[in-house]
DNA sequence: TTGTAATAGTTGTTTTTGTAACTAACAAGG
DNA sequence: CCTTGTTAGTTACAAAAACAACTATTACAA
């Protein structure tokens, strides 16, 4: 019964924040329970365990994450002991993070955690719905429109 | 270069997140410029504005907000005078919300935006493409998976 | 009735996030 | 060398979100 016909469920940011809060949940409370993780956390931990030794500033590239919630993520998983940080030798400002062997076990830990949920998700789409999703999920991940008025 | 061959690019809670901010950006800009509304407020405003009168429980069931937030963002909008308040004569634990007219101007000029906003977005997609998106994404923001250990 | 549970919504407190300002180190032209 | 500008990362403070405890009202059964 809406009175006019705009259609919000079908809105790309409002669908968009319902799904991505929906289907982030389950894993959520993997990292969570299991490591006490915020999302940011995870997130820093995948990028080094997927790419090895990073600096803040080059997974904030990637994960498209401020520096400083970078900076804040690092320095709860060095309190655990889960990350380790050194300085370049050419220049002092950088800091190449590792994993440690225990942030090592937990991304691998989490990333199969992460591959079952994933299969999970999918198992409720079909094929082509899965390939179409995550090809326009790409684009919209990439646009960067001009503010509307 | 990734040292495994877990695809975080393509883990739908990630992606999700990335196109879920990504597109929500520049619809943000708009209404907190020339509102001052935050996330929670705006999708208030559409749903009264969509639906007519509705009550704080029955916006948190269909916008899947947990109740504080809509309070909060009612209390805000109703001290900028763009919604109402009043109690059920049947039962007074329950308030009916009615946009007021500047609330009800406010919607409408924000609807023509979203409408023009979501054109552009779409823009970047094929038909097809768009179509198994809105499918895909209204499935996975129902989803209620059980949790991984 | 009256006692217990349930529901609508609010308030208080703690976490997280966002924003801006900051320090330290490097770069490059004069 | 200096000055000016830039980059890496941190810190401080303000805004927003999450979570839990609360009030007020209704429902319902003993």
């Amino acid at each position: 019964m809406p009175t006019d016909n705009f259609e919000l469920e079908k809105f790309l940011p409002y669908l968009l924040n319902q799904a991505a809060e929906a289907s982030s949940l389950a894993f959520e409370r993997s990292y969570k329970a299991k490591y006490g993780m915020l999302r940011t956390e995870w997130r820093v931990l995948f990028h080094l365990g997927l790419y090895g030794s990073m600096t803040a500033s080059e997974i904030g590239g990637r994960a498209k994450m401020h520096k400083t919630k970078i900076s804040r993520a690092v320095q709860r998983l060095t309190e655990r002991r889960m990350v380790t940080r050194e300085r370049d030798i050419d220049d002092r400002r950088v800091e190449h993070l590792t994993l440690t062997s225990k942030g090592r076990a937990a991304y691998t830990d989490l990333r199969s955690i992460a591959e079952r949920y994933e299969a999970a998700l999918v198992a409720d789409l079909s094929a082509d719905e899965t390939r179409a999703l995550r090809i326009a999920l790409g684009k919209l991940a990439e646009v960067k429109p001009a503010v509307f008025t």
